[in-house]
DNA sequence: AATTAAATTGCAATCGATTGCGCATATAAA
DNA sequence: TTTATATGCGCAATCGATTGCAATTTAATT
């Protein structure tokens, strides 16, 4: 009786002298099984201690109730607060989640898609790397059918709901800000232009600039993946520049964090010398010294989103494939390293 | 051809006239195929785009390849770090990781590790919450014979492979370093005394006070979950007291960095008035002003290690319960905050 | 009471890969 | 040529739950 290792609702139907398919119905409470049977059959379920194989039902129903989310650092407060708001709505709806990073690291990303879609994850919620530039790995989740939700940094190429956030206004908000604060000779450290959440960025850098009649010089614009390394050396190259800028819009708040740290080793003061405003509002930004102005995206909220809308995806039988794409407000939270006393 | 959705082992075998059970284990690598077949097999496989049903491998092999990591916070360096080291040896090694979050929720760490365990990971790595007081969830593991490896925060109750950090010779480095640095009337902001970790700390303080002749007053000590706020209130209470700190060991960064900021605002030094240390080495206490000193905990490494015994464990049939407790050093960084210039 | 409709439950196939066991075929030894 | 010994492959059961359809029971209706 101890010994073979788990009971099955066959061992339940023996004892109670009925089908299997009975058990079955009743445990997943299938209305078409009357009250009394179902009653019975939980009751003496729980007495044998029945659990049940997810491997098995999983087998049979080509169904996981697992969501995959592959993005490139949890460690980013933006990411880890979408993980939040995904494992929110997705845990409220019987769904795990399991998540992956792929360190901005093409072949892994391939990787952690090809085994999520052989796992056969319910659906998929993507943000690319930024070496990321052919989709075929995701096109494989689209092609079959796979729901499939991409946030923040999105591939146009492939069509599935998406959820962004609003990079051009939230590019142009923090340049006209800039602007207002009295810069004029403003520079831009931005992300590689092949992820779309940077060109939006510049655009709205760009066309900020324009409006107030500033001239944008190329040798003000500079892109790089965005590392404390790669922040460190776009500041050095800017201030070899012959015109050195009074402000900078950092495309994200590492790279304006080593902007602030390199200039205050060189003597240069933030805000005094160069205004500076980040972008995405990591924790840190608002402790260090002077705490940075930044662009906060609503990272949970777009967790939740992304979750409801690949639920949706997955519930929905019909795959009509009436796509959509949510733009999030940006908000600029304006802090010391923008604003002279 | 083209409508039944996937090619299975048995759609080769009927094109190639031959039995599923040779794709199988040609397929496998099973060295009991000939070479010629196994070429020819494998040739076919590609060319109809077969791709193995892993839920139905899954399913008849009891196993998924997949390992759990349940911990509390993913957005913690330290954590992500491990994560880091976890899936570098586990997909090095052919195995995917999913990763959960408790947000030191009890009840979200029970569920959590009834999904995972319902959906049969073949191990699990675990870091349990600061609420965490009972451990039936977790016994369901160790009962199983489901490999379990604890790390960091772990079940002394548990019979398990362990892996923490010298919490007890941080937290004597920690202290004896403020006591050189001059402090004499030394606090700790510690965390909930059910974690180990925390007592190992606090230990540790101690044992460096009283070998410096220091006296310990339970006035200095404080017990909270290490958040924010708490750290806020924590300092609040000790400026309360008759007899004030000149010093601080915080058992976590995140509450030494409540207090910098709410001496600064008091108009108290940091480090003038008061020394403090931190524990963990999370990023934002490099560039905090003043930058904080601290314990640097090898979280790469440790998920290394985790990731390396768990899966000894998986490989290793013979369920031979010799368990193992690893102790990873700590390295206490000197920065700004307990530095007298 | 007989007939019909509705509500329950059972039968048996099925999902796709794995694997113990046994049957061939081939090679080596006698 | 016959008997051993591998070597390579096939047969068929199996894992546990799900589900379409058939069968049975119960309730409703005339």
């Amino acid at each position: 009786m101890e010994k073979h290792s788990e009971t099955t609702i066959h061992d339940i139907a023996r004892k109670l002298n009925i089908a299997a398919s009975t058990v079955s119905r009743a445990l997943n409470n299938n209305p078409i099984i009357s009250e009394p049977t179902r009653k019975l059959i939980e009751k003496t379920a729980k007495e044998m201690g029945y659990r049940p194989n997810i491997l098995a039902a999983n087998f049979r129903t080509k169904r996981t109730n697992m969501i995959g989310v592959v993005l490139p650092l949890i460690n980013r407060h933006f990411f880890s607060s979408v993980i939040s708001g995904i494992e929110e709505v997705a845990y409220n709806r019987g769904f795990a989640v399991t998540i992956s990073q792929t360190n901005d690291n093409f072949e892994k990303e391939e990787k952690i898609a090809q085994t999520l879609f052989s796992n056969r994850v319910d659906g998929l919620i993507v943000s690319i790397g930024m070496q990321t530039k052919t989709f075929d790995h995701l096109r494989l989740f689209s092609e079959r059918k796979v729901p499939l939700v991409f946030f923040d940094r999105v591939v146009d190429e492939i069509e599935a709901d998406k959820i962004v956030v609003d990079d051009y206004r939230g590019g142009f908000k923090a340049t006209e800000h800039l602007i207002k604060q009295g810069g004029t000779r403003i520079a831009h450290i931005g992300g590689p232009l092949n992820v779309k959440i940077y060109q939006d960025r510049l655009a709205g850098f760009k066309d900020a600039m324009q409006k107030a009649g500033l001239p944008v010089d190329e040798l003000m614009l500079i892109h790089n993946s965005l590392t404390r390394t790669d922040g460190t050396n776009a500041i050095k190259k800017l201030l070899q520049n012959k015109i050195k800028p009074d402000a900078i819009f950092c495309a994200n708040d590492t790279t304006a964090l080593s902007a602030i740290i390199y200039l205050r080793k060189k003597g240069i003061k933030v805000p005094d010398d160069i205004l500076i405003v980040g972008f995405s509002n990591e924790p840190f930004s608002e402790v260090v010294t002077p705490s940075i102005s930044t662009i906060r995206q609503p990272g949970f909220e777009m967790g939740k989103k992304a979750a409801d809308l690949l639920i949706r995806q997955i519930k929905l039988k019909d795959k009509s494939n009436r796509f959509q794409t949510f733009v999030m407000p940006t908000e600029l939270i304006v802090r010391d390293s923008s604003v002279r006393k």
